[in-house]
RNA sequence: GGGUCCGUAGCCUAGCCUGGAUAUGGCGGCGGCCUUCUAAGCCGCAGGUCCCGGGUUCGAAUCCCGGCGGACCCA
């Protein structure tokens, strides 16, 4: 624990003993002190005094080495911190690698992120459950938790059957060789439009779909090559993204699982069979209402298929926790998912990260429609339009140019609040000015060249801090416990906006104070604490999955 | 009809869980700052019924109730 969270838990405590629960809060402009705690209000009523009376009483017993003064506002009790002191320490524990991390642990967590449908591209409505989830995985590992990515594709459902019959009648091999994905898409497109004028088309597809499900050779060798062809296409825009997955499942690995819970379920009374129809179905209570696990002809459901997966995933893995990072809409879906799993004795937290729909500004997004932006795209464009940037700066290189791209939209989805909506808009992810990835990478490659400019420097502490350096070590001291926050609430959001404000103190400091021309012992201490930036903002960059770039 | 989520300047957005000072930033607008570590930057100005109405509280953007608007799920 560094000098500044000791400080605001000394803080805490003694708050605490005096008045109950009360939070250590950040006064709203620097000249009102480092921390504060609005501690005289709740005094005020028990000691029949006014609440700066009851301040002023608190006040008296806060001692701590590292405080300068401590000031009455108010109910509210004002603390000044020693910065000389305070930095220092913040700033040599900073300079470590791993700062803010955690041990390692065998504590492990399983996330559910992505999960895209087999032989469908990947469009922008993707990015928000590939990113959070990407960004979350590394979280957790930072802070020594072993984090399981799963994708867990679509793999399984009718439109195989319509794929396997598209497939051989249209499919085009250089086409596929090419573009896999969108050849799919295009003969998927191209059997509804036939099917329209043809209706016996359907009927093959539901025919073909009955013989891959009979596991008939042909047939289930080109499902298996229509999913390799998705994983690899999705690879490469995971690479792109850095998104990376310890696990590919798929909801056909539990088709046969997912009967035998059916099984399991309808022993134990938590399902019954419907007398009429021969349906299985669970009754969730008053507000989710009725629901079938089990359609009357055998076959399973979306639902009971997840709950073999998250019992298998249980069993596999051990985890302390299992996250879903699936859109809004599938919110019932997670409740009756979670309902169940609990009746069947899981005891682990269950969290359904739910996240807003990111939809286009003519309307929803819709792919048979061609109303549709797709990854590849996004990505392209606004790699495209980073090294449009760069070659105006006579910085262009390729790779930073995909670095910066690609941190452009990944922050600019990590940036919200989840439960938001999102309109995607072109002008947004491909902006490079303000709050987006390209000021946070900016200040990392501005920190970074000071610091190469610097030849060698040993950390030194001044006897002032003056406003600029010191707004820096008090966010610097906080990273710890933002990193842990985030896991706590599975919202990167938290990080991504605390890495902005950390990049913005940064700016404001690299534009009026020099480093390498301030006099000693002022060079050596600036060093020191633009090193610790550097440090702290490429990890946080790196948990939200942006890279520093060389150059820009 | 039932349910879930959202509503904060022209636009976007943080804070809401865990009530506390002067509501966080960005875009856009206006004005200023490059002979000094990269101006993808910095500084300043203008811009607010925190959707509305009640309630709880010393204190509500934050908690509770009732509306309104939007999105989504179920029927």
């Amino acid at each position: 624990m560094n000098a500044f969270i000791g400080v605001k838990k000394y803080l805490a405590e003694l708050a605490e003993k005096a008045a109950g629960n009360i939070p250590v809060q950040y006064p709203p402009s620097q000249e009102m002190g480092d921390l504060a705690l609005p501690v005289g209000f709740k005094l005020a009523k028990e000691l029949g005094k006014t609440p700066k009376e009851a301040a002023e009483d608190f006040a008296e017993k806060v001692k701590h080495p590292l405080i300068e003064k401590v000031e009455v506002q108010g109910g509210y009790v004002n603390v000044f911190l020693k910065r000389p002191e305070t930095a220092e320490d913040v700033i040599k524990k900073a300079l470590a690698k791993g700062y803010g991390g955690g041990e390692k642990t065998n504590e492990r967590v399983v996330i559910d992120y992505s999960s895209i449908n087999v032989a469908k591209p990947m469009h922008v409505g993707h990015l928000r459950s590939t990113i959070i989830g990407g960004s979350l995985r590394r979280v957790y590992r930072y802070l020594g938790v072993e984090a399981i990515g799963i994708n867990y594709l679509g793999d399984i459902g009718t439109q195989f059957g319509k794929l396997i019959v598209a497939y051989r009648k249209w499919a085009d091999r250089e086409a596929l060789e090419k573009e896999p994905i969108k050849e799919l898409l295009r003969i998927y497109v191209k059997f509804h439009e036939e099917a329209e004028k043809d209706p016996k088309l359907e009927e093959e597809a539901r025919d073909a779909y009955r013989k891959l499900e009979e596991g008939e050779k042909e047939y289930v060798e080109l499902w298996k090559k229509f999913r390799e062809l998705t994983i690899k296409y999705a690879d490469r825009i995971y690479r792109m993204l850095g998104v990376e997955f310890d696990e590919i499942s798929g909801e056909s690995f539990y088709v046969e699982r997912a009967r035998e819970i059916v099984d399991v379920l309808l022993e134990r009374g938590i399902a019954e069979r419907d007398p009429e129809t021969g349906a299985v179905i669970v009754d969730f209570g008053e507000k989710l209402g009725k629901d079938v696990i089990l359609k009357s002809d055998g076959t399973t459901l979306y639902l009971t298929r997840d709950i073999a997966a998250l019992m298998d995933r249980v069993e596999k893995y051990d985890p302390k926790k299992l996250v879903y990072v699936v859109g809004a809409p599938q919110s019932d879906h997670f409740r009756k998912l979670f309902w169940i799993a609990r009746k069947l004795g899981v005891d682990r937290e269950l969290v359904h990260v739910a996240f807003g729909l990111i939809h286009l500004p003519e309307g929803k997004m819709s792919t048979r429609k061609g109303r549709v932006v797709f990854l590849e795209d996004v990505l392209q464009k606004a790699v495209e339009l980073a090294g449009e940037e760069m070659r105006k700066r006579g910085t262009y290189n390729e790779e930073d140019a995909r670095k910066i791209g690609a941190g452009a939209v990944n922050y600019a989805v990590l940036k919200v609040e989840p439960e938001k909506d999102i309109t995607f808009r072109w002008e947004k992810v491909l902006s490079f000015e303000g709050d987006t990835g390209p000021y946070l990478q900016y200040s990392a490659v501005r920190a970074r060249k000071i610091l190469e400019k610097a030849g060698d420097w040993e950390f030194a502490t001044p006897a002032s801090v003056n406003d600029d350096e010191w707004a820096i070590v008090k966010k610097i001291a906080v990273f710890p416990e933002v990193l842990r926050d985030v896991v706590k609430k599975d919202r990167p959001h938290i990080l991504a906006r605390y890495v902005y404000g950390l990049a913005k103190e940064f700016h404001g400091f690299y534009d009026r104070n020099p480093v390498l021309k301030a006099e000693e012992p002022e060079r050596s201490f600036r060093l020191g604490l633009v090193s610790a930036f550097h440090n702290v903002l490429t990890t946080g960059m790196e948990l939200l999955l942006l890279e520093e770039p060389e150059k820009m």
